[in-house]
DNA sequence: CGAAAAATGGGGGCCGCCCCCCATATCATC
DNA sequence: GATGATATGGGGGGCGGCCCCCATTTTTCG
């Protein structure tokens, strides 16, 4: 029997995934976690074999609490639930080494197949999460000091406060900005926020 | 048997609202949707006694899907089952007349509770958004005319575009576009745009 | 090695936003 | 009828974002 926690703040998607492994046979639920938190204090006292972890919850994001699984029990292996469909994002948990990657609109089935997979040590994609990053641009790529800066500006700082922050001139600044909303194909503020909600760029003060 | 129509875009979702359906009886689910549209083209078909919808759907949202069933089927009872917490969209689907309201989170025993009540006739908003309703400060309300500038200016236009579009001057733009920063405690377009999203206040273009 | 990309910094000008001042007309409510 | 809220409009000044020009240094990569 092998262990498994759970976490989601939708107790509906929970009691769901809960149905799924049932049909799989042969684990554990041995913890459910409605926050990050909860979902971080679970995985150090049952260190189970599999995570199934939200990206979005409360108290603490899915890459937060990521980042304490590995550091806190390296054999967990997690598998993403998530309603995010932007490439960035989805390539940067694969990247990051995730073991397991679904959309939230994944149907049953294949959310069962991942589960089985990864539990016996493979890694799986969902086909859709593939099929968006074969269609992602992924020319259109922002260097590191642009995404600082957009970080900034969308947490509402002045090109003054942003040059104060990083330590560098406005004029840098204001270099940074053009090539990023260039990049972006985006001429507003307005239009680079709504980028930056899809992409899941918004710091953790300001996530929805 | 009376029949239901399920509208949600994450199959998961659609699965755990069913099994709890196969626990209350004598319901039949003769329709799932995924999208807006095809949640209007079941409900137009099956006329159904009660209609389980996402606020969040692709290719039409929740308020679109609700005005059709309102004109094609006016019988059908219809519980809101968002993720959104603000207190002024909950506010405006109760007085849009939904029969049910319940956030993602609730737990099941109350979606139960819920989906009986409103299929025997009654109406059922979930204890959290009461909550959510009690400690909303309503001080904070904007006048029409801010709520229209305030659409403009998350949409990416200038106060010049604005005022072209109302038909009024560039100074009186910024009048209502200073009120409304002000009564909603923001001194920037970013913070602008992180209550908007929040609020569900993007037009249908920039929905995430 | 040599070219391209990234990062840094500056001058100057235009335009939009913000904030202060001011005013008038309408409408609801007391 | 007076008061307050709403909506309308204006002048002017300051500042910040945006765009054009220019440059140097470092890094990356073929």
């Amino acid at each position: 029997m092998r262990k498994v926690v759970i976490a989601d703040d939708h107790g509906l998607v929970r009691q769901a995934i809960i149905g799924l492994f049932a049909e799989i046979g042969d684990v554990e639920i041995v913890a459910e976690a409605a926050d990050g938190l909860s979902a971080i204090a679970a995985v150090k006292q049952h260190l189970p074999s599999l995570l199934v972890l939200d990206a979005a919850m409360p108290l603490a994001r899915g890459v937060e609490v990521f980042a304490d699984v590995r550091r806190w029990s390296p054999e967990t292996r997690v598998v993403l639930l998530t309603g995010f469909t932007s490439a960035g994002l989805l390539s940067d948990w694969i990247n990051a080494g995730v073991d397991g990657v679904l959309l939230k609109s994944c149907n049953p089935e294949e959310m069962k197949s991942c589960f089985s997979s990864v539990l016996q040590g493979s890694q799986y994609v969902a086909n859709a999460v593939l099929e968006i990053l074969r269609n992602s641009d992924g020319g259109k790529s922002l260097t590191n000091r642009e995404r600082e800066v957009m970080a900034l500006v969308v947490s509402g700082n002045t090109n003054v406060e942003i040059g104060e922050r990083l330590h560098i001139s406005v004029k840098t600044v204001e270099k940074h900005r053009a090539s990023l909303m260039s990049k972006l194909g985006v001429r507003s503020v307005a239009d680079l926020m709504v980028v930056a909600v899809r992409e899941g760029w918004l710091d953790e003060h300001k996530q929805l």
